[in-house]
DNA sequence: ATGGGCACCTGGCTGC
DNA sequence: TGCAGCCAGGTGCCCA
C-alpha cells in the first residue's frame, strides 16, 4: 500500500486520537508480521503516554514517556482508529488500546508490516540508523543527487526508489516523478545531468507534496485512518496508465519492468 | 561499494 | 466451478 504520502496521511490521521493519551494494553492477535513482534511488547508499552507522532521514511514513530513504537505498513498495511469495542475482522492483527476507549488497529493482509518497540532514541534503530534523506526536506535537491549518482550504473529509476539515496519514494511516485522531469527510466543515475537532477529533485518533492494534499493515492485498498480513500489517483499521469495516451502528448504510455517491479514512462514527454 | 535477485505473505484477477 | 499463474503500494539480506 503505502508511500510516504500514504504514511504521512496515516500520521495526520491517527495523531489527534492518540497525543497525549495513555495506552492501556497493546493486544497482539499475530505476532508474525516481517519480523516476530517481541513477546514484552505489550508490557513495555503499557501505561505510557504518547508524547509525540512522527514520520521517518514510511516509518511511523509513536514516542511515549520512554520509549518509543517503529511502526512501517509493509505493501498492505493499515491503521485505522475505532472504537476498542469493535470486533476484529480478518488480518487485525494489532491493537493499541488507549484510555480513551478508542484504539489503534493495525491491519495487514500480506505481513509485510512491522512493529518494534525502543526504549533508546529510534533514529538509532538499526532499521532507521542508514537511512538516506528525507525527500521533502532542504538538504535533498538537483546537486545531491548528481552528486550521489556519480559513476553509478544502475537506472535512475531504481536509484531514486534506494533508501540509501533518498527514502519515501516508491514505484507509484518514482514513476511519476521521472515523467514530471522529463527523464526516461531506464538512464543510468550516473549520466543524469546536473540540470535534469535539479528538476527530478523538485519533481519528487511537488509529486509528494500533491499527493500529501490528496490524503495518499488509493490503487486498491488503501484508507486513511478514518477510512477514506485517496484521491490522488486522478492526478496520475503514467501509473498504471499503460496503453492510454498520455495526458500531455497524447502518445500512449508504455510499460517495462525494472527490478521485478512495474515502469510506466511516456515516450514523448520523457527523454 | 555496487548491483541483481530472492524472500517474506495473502488476495484478486485472468484464462483455460 | 476449480485451479494455475501472474500481479500487487516494500525492503532486508545474500551473493557475485
Amino acid at each position: 500500500m503505502p508511500e510516504l504520502p500514504e504514511v504521512e496521511t496515516t500520521r495526520l490521521g491517527i495523531a489527534p486520537a492518540i497525543l497525549g493519551h495513555r495506552i492501556t494494553a497493546v493486544v497482539v492477535r499475530e505476532p508474525r508480521l516481517r519480523w516476530r513482534i517481541a513477546a514484552d511488547l505489550p508490557e513495555a508499552a503499557a501505561r505510557q503516554t504518547v508524547r509525540n507522532v512522527r514520520r521517518r521514511a514510511k516509518y511511523l514513530l509513536i514516542d511515549l514517556d520512554h520509549g518509543s513504537l517503529i511502526l512501517h505498513l509493509g505493501m498492505s498495511g493499515n491503521l485505522r482508529v475505532m472504537d476498542a469495542k469493535t470486533a476484529p475482522i480478518t488480518h487485525d492483527h494489532v491493537d493499541i488500546v488507549l484510555e480513551t476507549g478508542q484504539c489503534l488497529r493495525f491491519n495487514d493482509p500480506r505481513r509485510f508490516g512491522s512493529l518494534h518497540y525502543t526504549a533508546a532514541d529510534p533514529g538509532e534503530h538499526p532499521l532507521l540508523k542508514r537511512l538516506a534523506p528525507e525527500p521533502l526536506e532542504d538538504g535533498f535537491d538537483g546537486d545531491y543527487l548528481t552528486t550521489t549518482a556519480r559513476g553509478r550504473k544502475v537506472t535512475i529509476k531504481q536509484f531514486i526508489m534506494n533508501s540509501h539515496v533518498v527514502v519515501g519514494v516508491g514505484n507509484i511516485y518514482a514513476s511519476e516523478s521521472l515523467f514530471r522531469a522529463g527523464i526516461r527510466p531506464r538512464r543510468a543515475a550516473g549520466r543524469i545531468t546536473r540540470e535534469e537532477m535539479a528538476k527530478l529533485a523538485a519533481a519528487i518533492k511537488a509529486v509528494l507534496q500533491d499527493a500529501i494534499k490528496a490524503g495518499g493515492t488509493t490503487l486498491r485498498d488503501y484508507v486513511n485512518p478514518e477510512g477514506v480513500s485517496g484521491y490522488f489517483r486522478q492526478q496520475l499521469f503514467v501509473y498504471e496508465r499503460a496503453g492510454e495516451p498520455c495526458r500531455r502528448c497524447r502518445t500512449l504510455i508504455r510499460q517495462l519492468r525494472q527490478g521485478g517491479r512495474s515502469t510506466y514512462f511516456c515516450p514523448g514527454c520523457q527523454r
